[in-house]
DNA sequence: CTAAAACCTCACGTTGACGTGAGGGTCAAG
DNA sequence: CTTGACCCTCACGTCAACGTGAGGTTTTAG
């Protein structure tokens, strides 16, 4: 497939795409006019970079990871690297539930001692901060 | 306590308060000179916003949550932000919950089929990339 | 055969959270 | 009263993951 069909279809951009290829992720092949090709299962795989990106990896580590991806057979050093990766998501996970837990902390103050103030209630933009 | 020691003490750059104030998230004191002066809790209250900076909240977004860090009194609205926020966050982990399981099956998959290689093993670099 | 739609390669623009000097006041120590 | 450590305000630089034309070729629909 093309490369518009393939971003319509990933949901990403077409620039999005040959970014992807500048940094080493995606090798498609080529028309002899220069077209890009790409297969069915590239659909997924750039799908899976969504998910890595918004979970904070950067292209690097993606591309680190991807012998892993492709079904290819990975050596030690890879599978290490993929550990390192995961190890890192998941104390990122932990941050950030541990910050979660610290927001509802303050809604729960916030609501406990929280002004009467109702939705349509009228100014009161006390905008105190710290010093 | 002056700049220099907040930022040693909170564990950020000098540059990042500066950049904090901009934002409007600190409104220190000025000695007559015009040096920054800034009060014992503000350590607690930077630290705050590095936790919610790495959980990946903008300056807009901890601006919004000021009102509820500062122990003022909040509004409705200011309520609603700040469980918007929270959801947001809570959408967020739950998304790279996600991706950490995917990593996971791509470990054990890794594991399952990798080579028999070892950590000081031969070349097998074998670098397929989807197409 | 032609015109629109899709593709190509540069290559500069954008956004956020700072880094990094430039050039110049300020403050405790000796 | 000077020196060095800190402080101040501009203001430009950085990095990542794309966005956005410019200018030109290729493919496809009628």
């Amino acid at each position: 497939m093309k490369i518009g069909e393939l971003a319509q279809r990933a949901g990403v951009s077409v620039r999005a795409l040959r970014y992807y290829e500048e940094q080493g992720l995606l090798s498609p092949e080529r028309t002899p006019s220069g077209q890009r090709t790409y297969g069915e299962g590239t659909v997924e795989v750039v799908r899976l970079f969504q998910q890595f990106y918004a979970a904070g990896l950067s292209s690097r580590s993606i591309a680190a990871l991807l012998p892993c991806v492709n079904n290819g057979r990975t050596t030690a050093t890879q599978r290490r690297m993929l550990r390192t990766e995961r190890d890192r998501l998941s104390d990122r996970v932990e941050e950030m539930t541990h910050t979660l837990h610290r927001l509802d902390q303050l809604i729960t103050a916030a609501d406990h001692r929280g002004g009467t103030t109702l939705s349509h209630a009228p100014m009161d933009e006390t905008t105190t901060v710290a010093s």
